[in-house]
This record gives C-alpha cells, structure tokens and sequence, in this order.
DNA sequence: AATGTCTGCCCC
DNA sequence: ATTCTGC
DNA sequence: GCAGAATGGGCAGACATT
C-alpha cells in the first residue's frame, strides 16, 4: 500500500511538470510520421488526464488560453515577448528580434540559459494559471504588466527546452506538425464541443455550437497560356462524372452559419467565432424573418454580401460598411444543414438544395434580407462554360461545382471553385527573415513596379516558393552586397530587413487589385495607394528588364474598371 | 483628443 | 486566402 | 487527399504615444 503511493506520487511529479509537457512536444516535433505523432499526443493525453490538466494540456498544445471573456487580445504583442526574452537572458533586444524569439535559431542559448537552470520544473497546472493571468489583463498599461509576466515566466522555466515551448505557445505558434484536426480526432463530442467550440456533425446536432465549414479546393492553372477549359475540369476533379453536378454563382462575401431555434439567432464565421453580436442589426433582421415565416428551427450555411442600390458591393467596400452600417447586409444562403428537427448532413446535395429552395426566396437583384443561390444541375460543358464567362461579366467571382454528395464538414473535396486568375512581372525590392521552418532563409520580399522613373513597393509575396527555390533565392541575394533603403523610400512603413542591390524580374500570380493604405504605388487619377489580392511566386522572368514591370496603367484601369463596374 | 502601431483559432 | 510538403 | 505550416492584402479595434 505505502509502495503504491509512493509511486503514484513520483509518477505525479514526474507526470505533470512543465518538462513532462516539454519533453512530449520535443518527441512528437522530432517525429515526422503523422500516426505516430497521434499517438504519442494519445498517450500523454492519457497522462494528462490522469493527473487533472487534462483541459489544461490541450489548450497549451493548440496555443489556447479561453479565457471566457472575448474580449482580450489573445496573443501577448511581439514587442512585449522580446522584449521579456531579451531582459531575461540579458540579451539585445534586436537579436531577439531578428530572431523572432526562436532560441532554436540562438547560437549558445543553452550557455545563455545555463545560468538560470534549475533542478525541478514547475507543475504544469501553475504555469498555466499563470499563463492565464496574462492574457486577462486588458487596458490601458496592461503591455507593461505582460512584460513583468512573462519575464517571470520565462524565469520558471528549468531548461531550455521548456523555454522554447514557452515562446512558441506566446507565439501562437507551436509547430510541432500537431494541431487541431489530429486533437479533435481524439477527443469525444462533448469534449470538443468544450474545449474546441465546434460539433462535428456525427451523431446529434445541437443549434447553437458551430459545424467546421466545408470547403472548396482551387483549379489551378498549369501554365500562363492555359485556357480553363470544362474539359480539363472534369478530368482533373470531377473525373468524367460531370452528370450529377451543380454549378452556381461564386460570391465574394463573407462566410456566415446561421442557426435558428426558440426564435433566437446565432451566427458564426468561418474560423467558427461567434458573429451575432457584430452583425447585430443582420441578426435582428433574420430573427424576424424566421419569425415571420413560420421556421422551427434551422441551420443554414451563407456567404454574407452587401448591397447598395440594387448592386453588390465590391468585398473590400463590404467590410468599410459591415461594422458602422449593417442595413444592406444581406444572407445568400447555398446549404442547409438542419431543419424541422431533422439533421441534413447525410441528405445529398440535391435532396438538401430541395429542401432550402422550398424555404426561402431566390436570390435577386433586389436586396433580402435571405434569399437561395441559384443552382444549375450539369446539362453540358458549353452551357457550364458560358456559366462561368457571364459570372465574370456580371461581376463575381467565379463558379463553384459541386458534387451531389453528403455534407461534409472541413473537406475540400466536393467543391471546386474557379476564378480568374491574372499575370503581372513585378520587381523583386528586398527580402524579410523567416520564421519557423524558414529562419534560416528569406521567407518573403518586397515587390515594386516601374513608375515615373522609379521603382514604387506595390506588394509583399510569400508563397509559390519550393523550399529549394527559396533556399536557392536567398543564397543568391544574401550572398551579393545588400544597400540601404532607397531615398524616396525612407518613408516606406515596412522596410524589409534587406534591400537587393540587384533588382530582377519576377512573374506573379494574383487574383484582383485592391486600394491600398500602405502601397504608395499610384497615379494622379488616384488618391490611395494600390496592391493586388492574392499574390504567389510564378517564376523568374530574366530575360525582362525594370521597365518593361508592370505596366502600372493596366493595374489601375482594371481597378477603375471594376469601380466603374465594367467587367470584361 | 488626435495620431501611430500592432494584432487577429480576423476576413478574404 | 495560396502554396508546398511528408505521409 | 489530408493536415500542417509557411506566406499574402486590408479591415476594425485595442493599445501606446503625442
């Protein structure tokens, strides 16, 4: 008996200290096959609930502190935690800095450390009460105090190992090729609905907890010639099955799910955040709606738009309107979830787009308050592809395919979205550091366009990169003498940490143009800055010069064209 | 009180 | 959002 | 195909600074 106990009680030191938890997340960063990290997680998961932080546990592995009140910054401000790094270990704070808190990346950080190891580590459970005074502390000063926090904090920690971890959690970012999808696969239905605020749809539903969203993947283009053809469509997604697809409409809104039950409305974003408060006056208009028209209860997946006399605002005109001004919010809704007691999830999608038809109006030119997309089931590929090309001269987006399928919530594999896609060479200005896997390269640049003579930043890119083309990219810039920042660019709010001397020519990808507050990039038809939406890394053009970027007039006149609401 | 800077399971 | 990567 | 981890523009809101 007293054997027993004694173990149990080594067995819970050993258990739920902060260098148990470090030392699981060290195993499972270190292991790069996918199942066996699960199970590693599963088994300190075991551990963990075992000992009573359990809750605890998962919330520092998904970098969660829930702390009930919404209305805190989460993250402590990068300034605030390198700051705290630096004045700890005695270190620059521009070191820190340009390390972005990585210790990985710090030569000697275990000498530096050495000075504050400790023999035992602290529980587990106490430093993440402690973690939590941080993150409620709100308010004028409060910055200040965090500091003095996590100074604290990081003076707990009994290696270097546990610091990492530390950093990375206040970082938001653990990195350890573990998150939410693979926790969620562990827990049960009233564990993720507590701890991960969602549902996963298997079993019962419940209005009022949010269902993962699902999603659409993306035709992408193989080369800049390519004409998106439905011939290609349907060998590369819907694999010579076209028959039992729908085709509709692409609006660039905002995700709404809206669920309704006891005459109450809630809505939830994309990332599953409640939005019923900030869409207020939208909440009050449906409540009425459902009212009125007699709904029990009912769980509806939307895209969010915004009219103003009859036409559809540009997204970026949306969210300037959402907040001060919701009257000409309206809902298009596209899927049903739930209705009259009854889950729809493993209905098809025709069977379900019966049902939402049924119950409320189609989508016109006239703002409602909800209304149903309109859908197509597949006749031909020319029909579909006139679809597509007048969803573009009216406006949207593009078109979205879907398969006659169940619903299913986080997949991408049902949907396929098209949209156009645009070309423009741009000139590559300088380099930022990188963070996580890419700290010891560039992990993304500074784009200009040719103007009046000079090269004007229009753009930051950071993806479309192998990691063998950044890696070769950064040898090549980094090995050439960098300059300083070009005198009509002091001004300039996000200086990259190098600026090229050798500025090249890059072909980039990008979706559409937006103004801009921080791009300088203009002309005098124009009083803001402009930017593209979506760039990506295409390919090196050599054989271009500086001059021939661009050109700029063709940037703003599709701007203005899409002003003017002149589409192709 | 006005302006500047930074952040977000933000929205896309 | 887009893209790349290892499994 | 999935899940994870890099990265983009730009908005409102929260804080700090002046």
């Amino acid at each position: 008996m007293f054997c027993c106990k004694q173990l149990r009680l080594y067995r819970f030191q050993q258990f739920s200290t902060f260098r148990w938890c470090s030392q699981v997340f060290d195993q499972i960063e270190k292991e790069s096959r996918r199942k066996i990290k699960i199970s590693l997680f599963q088994d300190a998961l075991k551990q963990a609930e075992e000992f009573k932080v359990k809750e605890e546990f998962i919330r520092f592995t998904l970098c969660d502190v829930n702390s009930q009140s919404q209305l805190i910054e989460a993250a402590v401000p990068a300034n605030v935690l390198y700051s705290a790094i630096a004045k700890t270990y005695n270190l620059e704070f521009s070191l820190v800095e340009r390390l972005y808190g990585e210790i990985n990346s710090m030569n000697n950080f275990e000498d530096v450390f050495n000075a504050h190891n400790k023999s035992t580590s602290i529980q587990f459970s106490s430093l993440f009460q402690k973690i939590q005074e941080i993150f409620e502390l709100s308010g004028g000063g409060c910055e200040e105090q965090k500091e003095v926090l996590v100074k604290d904090l990081l003076s707990l920690c009994s290696s270097a190992q546990e610091v990492k971890y530390l950093i990375r959690f206040l970082k938001k970012r653990m990195r350890i090729g573990l998150s939410t999808q693979s926790v969620s696969s562990l827990l049960d239905e009233s564990e993720r609905k507590r701890l991960l605020g969602y549902q996963s749809g298997s079993g019962d539903l419940q209005i009022g907890i949010p269902i993962q969203p699902q999603l659409a993947k993306s035709f992408q283009k193989e080369n800049k010639e390519e004409e998106i053809t439905m011939e290609k469509i349907k060998k590369k997604f819907l694999n010579d099955d076209l028959g039992g697809c729908y085709f509709e409409y692409k609006y660039d809104g905002e995700r709404l799910q809206v669920h309704y039950t006891n005459g109450e409305v809630k809505l939830f974003g994309r990332s599953l955040e409640e939005k019923t408060k900030q869409f207020k006056e939208l909440s009050n208009q449906l409540k009425d709606y459902f009212h009125n028209n007699k709904f029990d209860d009912v769980i509806l997946d939307c895209e969010m738009i915004c009219y103003d006399k009859g036409e559809i605002l540009p997204f970026q005109e949306m969210q300037n309107k959402t907040y001060e001004n919701s009257v000409y919010l309206s809902l298009v809704c596209f899927d049903i979830l739930y209705h009259n007691k009854q889950i729809l999830l493993n209905k098809t999608y025709s069977q379900r787009l019966q049902i939402y038809n049924s119950i409320l109006k189609p989508i016109t030119n006239q703002r409602q308050v909800i209304s149903h997309i309109i859908s197509h089931r597949f006749k031909n590929e020319s029909e579909m592809d006139r679809f597509y090309k007048q969803a573009l001269i009216d406006g949207l987006e593009g078109i979205m395919i879907k398969r006659d399928a169940v619903y299913s919530p986080g997949s991408r594999n049902d949907w396929l979205k098209i949209k156009k896609e645009k070309d423009i060479d741009l000139v590559v200005l300088g380099g930022y550091y990188g963070q996580g896997k890419r700290q010891q390269w560039l992990g993304s640049f500074l784009l200009g366009i040719y103007e009046n003579g000079r090269l004007h930043p229009i753009a930051k890119i950071g993806t479309g990169f192998s990691d063998q083309k950044l890696e070769e990219l950064t040898k090549r810039y980094m090995s050439k003498p960098s300059c300083s920042c070009p005198q009509h660019l002091v001004g300039f709010k996000d200086q990259p940490h190098v600026w090229f001397s050798q500025n090249d020519v890059w072909e980039v990808t990008y979706d559409t143009v937006s103004a801009s507050p921080l791009y300088p990039a203009q002309n005098s038809q124009l009083n803001t800055g402009i930017s593209v939406r979506f760039p990506r890394f295409k390919r090196e053009r050599p054989d271009k010069t500086i001059e021939q970027s661009g050109p700029i007039q063709d940037l703003l006149e599709e701007y203005f064209k899409v002003q003017r609401k002149e589409f192709f």
